[in-house]
Formats: structure tokens, C-alpha cells, sequence
DNA sequence: CCAAAAGTGTTGGCGTTACACCCATGG
DNA sequence: CCATGGGTGTAACGCCAACACTTTTGG
């Protein structure tokens, strides 16, 4: 048996929303091949570094950002039939706040990106397929926002993810039967009409409401 | 930045369905630590070896079988944590009919299996979790059935992975509905009683059935 | 008083569930 | 002719989608 020992790699799909859209945040290769193509940010697994932490630390390097919602893609490898030597590349997708990124990232539309390096387009998909599919059960999509939102925030959220445009009292009636939310008691003035409530994410179950049986779409 | 090269495991959560209930393959581990324990069947992926290539090998070494559905399910690693040295772990499952697999074979009950090494009861865990999930959204069940199968035989298969009995006409009426099955002019006589239709799975749309809006359970 | 976003209930249609009997065969 | 599993239709219910107006504020 020929074992072989192969490097171990992280590369993340970092996801946000600006402008109405879904956007992916993307680096500039510098290297060939593939030279000046963009990329997924990524980076090799360290020693005694579990995956969790490396994913962490290398979106910390990038970006600054700590305490972000990460989650496993799915792995990638091939080992020996890259020209860049063997390893295994492990991808994680995560959910950043607009807000959070500095101005001067690069963000592209995540569902129609520039040419991709190596096979990033290939987990860029998968990436906002499993996002997508996630927006129908589970409250991930309430990651994008800062907390305290108002439920107009989360209402446009899902529809950014979904692509479609939604109900307004169906949405907020959903919504709120998940007891996902908690009001806080601010609310948000800004311009010339009614205040709206202010939500966070409820610290109980913060992620799943399959179990209550509510899904979106509508 | 210390780059660290580890080995790569691949291990196996291989699903059957064997008298009324679904069970899992396991092996004895020979070796300390964890001498004596029951572990998922798993070995290491050679060089040049694409990780579905590494997986199908391991599943065909453990048991002779080809041509069976595999599904990766999570990656696992702590690499330099683990007192075997530093690896990562990709784990799959597979779903094999019963009568595919050798008599002698160690099955368990997956819902109650024995004391596993590792990390191996987590692993099956979620095997069974992403198992009951897509028993809800795909066609991955029929792969537990022989063909050619009698709608009895898929209900059954349903109903050992619901773990709640279903109705016949509303199932039927379902399963139809899916246009996942293909029917064939073979009958299957067995016993003193109207002999059933047989069908096969249609080699069109073979695992997704999202598409068409419907879901399990009833 | 006007503009702009927040907030709020009801109904009809459709899909899902619940339910019981006849059919074909072998022994 | 009897036992056994295969095969079939309908009606009630509950849930979801569709829909429009009032409220609160700042300027």
C-alpha cells in the first residue's frame, strides 16, 4: 500500500449581501497558473489545527472578521492530479454581514462570477445551492444581517436568497411562529415614517426550525 | 506557516436494510487503542487515487461490492491530535441491499449499535441523520431494493427509514406521482395471492425528486 | 398635511390525509 | 373455497397563498 501524505487546504466561500444581491467575496491570484484569475480565499491547515480552526483563522487573515457563521461544503481532492502537488481541500461556506466587510473587498455576484481559478467555480455553486436550500429550513439566512434587524431586514434577505418577492404579512406571520426571534425593546427611527421593532436572534435554537414544521417559500 | 502533510482516510457508513430495520456494517478493530471495539470499515487513500476512486475501493476490498451508491457525508480531522498519527477523515455512506451482502457480514442496528472507536458513533449518527433527510426529498431508497421491486417492497424500505407505517393508497399514489420508477412487464408470483407488478428505477432524474414539489412523509 | 415605511386578518382553493373493499392467485 | 398480499377512489379537513388598508412618524 503506497500511503501517501498529502497537504490539507481550506477555501471558503464567504457570502454577503450588498445591494440587493448575493455576493461572494473573492481574491486575486497572483501566481500562474491561473495567473491573474480571482479565487476563493484559502489557505493550508496548520499542525495540531483542527478544520474548524483553520477555516476560522484563515477568514480572520483575510478579512478580520471573527465570529462568523462557518459551515462545511464538502471536500475536494484528487490528490496527485494537481500540477500544484496533492492535497485535499476542504470548503466551508460562511455568512458575513455587509456591514463587517471592509469597503475596499472584493465582492462579486456570487450566481454569475468572473472566471474562477482551479475548480472554484465548481464550489461556488455548490456553495449557494446548499445556501438556497438551506434558506427554506433552517434560520441561517439571519446571519447576513446585524443584529438589531427589523423583520422588513429579514424579509429582504430571504428574498435576495430566494430570488422572488414575498408576501409581507405571510412572511412576518411565518417568521415570528418560529420563535427564532426575540423584540428587543428599541426601535429603529430613521426618516420620515413609522418606527419598526427591533429583533435579535433568539439564543435558543438558533439555527434548525425543521422541527416545527414551518418551511419557506411560501 | 508550518505546513503540515497528513494521510488521508477515507471510512465508510455502508446502510442495508435487513429483517424490518436498518443496519450498518462494521468491523472489529484488532489494534490498541480501542482493542476489540466495533468501527466503521475505512482505510487510507493511495496516491493518485481521487477520493470517490479511494471510497469505492474501500467499500469493494470490505465487501465485493460494485456499483453502489456513495454519498460523501462529512470531513473529520484534528490533524496531530489523534494518537495514531495525523490524518483526516473522509467519511461516505453507502446503501446496499441486503441480499448484496455476504451472510457473514457484522451488521448492527444503526440506531442502536454497539460501543464504536473514534469518533465512529458521530459519524454513523450523522449518516442516519442525512439518510432519514433525503428519504424525504430524493429517491436514495430505492437503492436499498433489489431490482426489480413491488411497490410493497419500496413502502417497506419507506417505512423502515420513516420508522412509522404508511398508507398504501396515499404512498402509491405518491411514489407514482414521481415518474422514478419504470414499470416492467415481468410479474412476481410468490405464494397463494394476486401477484404483483414489478417496477425498476427509470434510468432518467435516478435520485432527485425535489423538482417536482413533492415530499415524503404523507 | 403629505410621503414613506411599518404593521395587521380573513377567505378561498388546493393538497394531504383518512379510510374500506374487491382482485388474483395457490394450495 | 379460503387465506394472503395486491390493487384501487373519494371526501373532509387544514394549511397556505392571495389580498388592501390603517398607523406612525418627520419634514
Amino acid at each position: 500500500m503506497t500511503l501517501s501524505r498529502v497537504a490539507v487546504r481550506v477555501d471558503l466561500v464567504t457570502f454577503s449581501i450588498v445591494e440587493e444581491e448575493l455576493q461572494v467575496l473573492l481574491w486575486r491570484r497572483a501566481e500562474k497558473p491561473f495567473e491573474g484569475f480571482w479565487m476563493l480565499p484559502g489557505g493550508f491547515v496548520e499542525r495540531r489545527e483542527s478544520l474548524e480552526t483553520a477555516a476560522a483563522r484563515i477568514l480572520r487573515e483575510k478579512t478580520g472578521l471573527e465570529k462568523v457563521y462557518l459551515e462545511q461544503l464538502f471536500t475536494f481532492g484528487d490528490p496527485g492530479n494537481d500540477p500544484r502537488g496533492p492535497f485535499v481541500s476542504i470548503t466551508y461556506y460562511a455568512v458575513v454581514p455587509g456591514s463587517r466587510l471592509s469597503p475596499d473587498s472584493s465582492l462579486y455576484p456570487a450566481r454569475r462570477p468572473p472566471r474562477l481559478a482551479f475548480h472554484h467555480a465548481d464550489v461556488l455553486a455548490q456553495g449557494v445551492e446548499r445556501l438556497r436550500t438551506k434558506t427554506e429550513y433552517s434560520t441561517v439566512p439571519l446571519r447576513f444581517l446585524d443584529e438589531p434587524f427589523t423583520l422588513s431586514d429579514v424579509q429582504g434577505v430571504y428574498e435576495v436568497l430566494l430570488e422572488r418577492p414575498l408576501d409581507k404579512r405571510n412572511f412576518r406571520r411565518k417568521m415570528l411562529a418560529l420563535e427564532a426571534l426575540e423584540e428587543t425593546p428599541q426601535k429603529r427611527r430613521l426618516g420620515a415614517h413609522r418606527p419598526a421593532r427591533l429583533f435579535r436572534v433568539s439564543p435558543a435554537r438558533p439555527y434548525l426550525l425543521k422541527e416545527k414544521g414551518i418551511l419557506f417559500p411560501f
